[in-house]
DNA sequence: GTAAAGTAGTTTATAAAATAAACCAAATTA
DNA sequence: TAATTTGGTTTATTTTATAAACTACTTTAC
C-alpha cells in the first residue's frame, strides 16, 4: 500500500532544490538561494547531502572574483525524483 | 514559488494515517498500525501529534475487553490535507 | 490458580534531520 | 583603511523520527 519515501528527498529544501534542478539542469548557488528562500547555510547543508548521494554533482569555482557553487542533477538523481514522486501517489490518494 | 509544507503533515507516517482517515473517516489503531506497517510506538506518537494538532480526534474506549483507541479525521484535518496536496504540486513538477 | 504468552497500547531514550547562528575569506564601496 | 557585501562553510541547537522498554491488562495452557 505505501511505499518508503526515499529520507533524502522527503526534505522540504532538499525536494526545492530537486525539482529546480530537473527543469533547468544546471543551475547556482545564489539562484537556487533565491527561488528557495533558504538560508544560505541550510542551502549548503542540503547541497551537500544531495551530493553525497550521488542525486547531484556540484562544481565549485570562481566567477567574477567571487566563488560559485554550481549544482547539476544526475541521472541517479533524475530516478530517484521520480520514483519519489511515484510513491507519494498513495499518500495523496490521486487515484 | 514552493509554498510551505505543513510540516505536520510532511511526515511518511502521520501522512500515511491521514490519507487512510480521509478514505475511511474512521479507524481503529489497530488497523492504521496494520495498514502503515509502523511500529505501535511511533503510531501512537504521531496519532497525538495529529490529534494536538486538531486535524484528528481520538476516542478511547474498550472492546471485547480489550482498549480501543479510535481515530477520525477532522473538517480542520481534511482542510490542512487538501493544502499539503496542494503546495506538492509545485515541488512535483506537475504541470 | 498460576505461569507464560498475547493484545493494545504509552512512555522514555536515542538517533537523525532541519534549522539557525556564528564564522571565514575574499571583494567591493565609502 | 574601515565598513559592508558576496558567497559561502562550520558548528550548535532544536525538532523529528524511531526504537526500545514498559504498563496494564486478557487469554490460554498447564
Amino acid at each position: 500500500m505505501f511505499k518508503e519515501l526515499d529520507p533524502i528527498l522527503h526534505s522540504q529544501l532538499r525536494l526545492a532544490v530537486m525539482s529546480l534542478l530537473i527543469g533547468v539542469k544546471e543551475a547556482e548557488f545564489t539562484y537556487l538561494k533565491e527561488k528557495t528562500n533558504a538560508t544560505a547555510g541550510n542551502l549548503s547543508v542540503q547541497i551537500q547531502k544531495l551530493k553525497e548521494a550521488e542525486y547531484i554533482e556540484v562544481v565549485k569555482q570562481f566567477k567574477d572574483n567571487y566563488p560559485q557553487t554550481i549544482c547539476k542533477i544526475t541521472t541517479k538523481g533524475i530516478g530517484a525524483f521520480e520514483t519519489y514522486v511515484n510513491a507519494l501517489q498513495d499518500y495523496l490518494n490521486i487515484k
